[in-house]
DNA sequence: CTTGACGTTTACGTCAACGTCAACTTACTC
DNA sequence: GAGTAAGTTGACGTTGACGTAAACGTCAAG
């Protein structure tokens, strides 16, 4: 895919990264070490283009659930499969599903812890507000 | 070697529940040394209730939503501040909320992959099935 | 030309969350 | 009473995820 003439593909440096997402430049080289980012280069420094951005969102959104990076970038790497062999293909699809067991089961422990965050906090209140007959 | 014969009240050894929980011992004893449990103790030994396991069923909740072990001793703690002082519950209420608050935020995150990850495995098995017209 | 802001790599430090011994004690069995 | 199984504390090692500092390059502004 080549990009169309007129429109401008935004670039970013990786303090614009850094401060838009509120990490230090510092993380964002140490999860390139990780192979979490590819960003080009111009010279000795790093571009980041839209799609590095949306990736790095990736992970942070895998850090706020709790993965290890290493998982991250499995999973990231989901992503961005276009196409392969039907092997390949079935073994994507194994580890989209190991992915989907653990968030369900992050969804269910949250619902649940949820689900007890509102009855403290119920009896909580009746504390707050003594009940006169 | 644990479950007494009239038992009121059933007991656990640190093995017990490593074994129920698939933990080890040396990670039931960490938690303790951080504030996490506070089991009884017959002499040397520890000696849990059905209470501490509760507590340990909650820990382990805690990590596998991501959360750093202080955290999660904050957030136990809130099930079992039996009652206080009205700036006590206060107290209280503002951190069963800043809790919600990451909770629905990792909820959210959630329902993102999960869609997100629909759409992969769509993709993935049009290619495994290739459509001829 | 120098200063300062921003960038780079390399190396080492740090903190959390355990694992891994080692060196016991206690309890039970043979 | 010797062995063994399960418990204890204490010290040190390890891994992951960065922080911090050193030493240097680049470029625009004063």
């Amino acid at each position: 895919m080549s990009a169309p003439a007129n429109s401008i593909e935004p670039e970013f440096s990786i303090t614009d990264l850094a401060q838009e997402l509120d990490i230090t430049t510092r993380t964002i080289r140490f999860y390139e070490d990780r192979g979490l980012l590819r960003p080009a280069r111009r010279g000795q420094q790093r571009v980041y283009s839209r799609a590095d951005r949306t990736r790095l969102k990736l992970v942070l959104r895998g850090k706020r659930l709790g993965w290890p990076l290493n998982d991250i970038r499995e999973m990231i790497e989901l992503y961005e499969t276009p196409d392969g062999e039907r092997r390949q293909l079935e073994l994507m699809l194994a580890r989209i599903e190991q992915s989907r067991a653990t968030l369900l089961q992050q969804r269910d422990d949250i619902e649940l812890a949820l689900r007890e965050f509102d009855e403290i906090e119920l009896r909580c209140r009746e504390q707050l507000t003594p009940h006169h007959e």
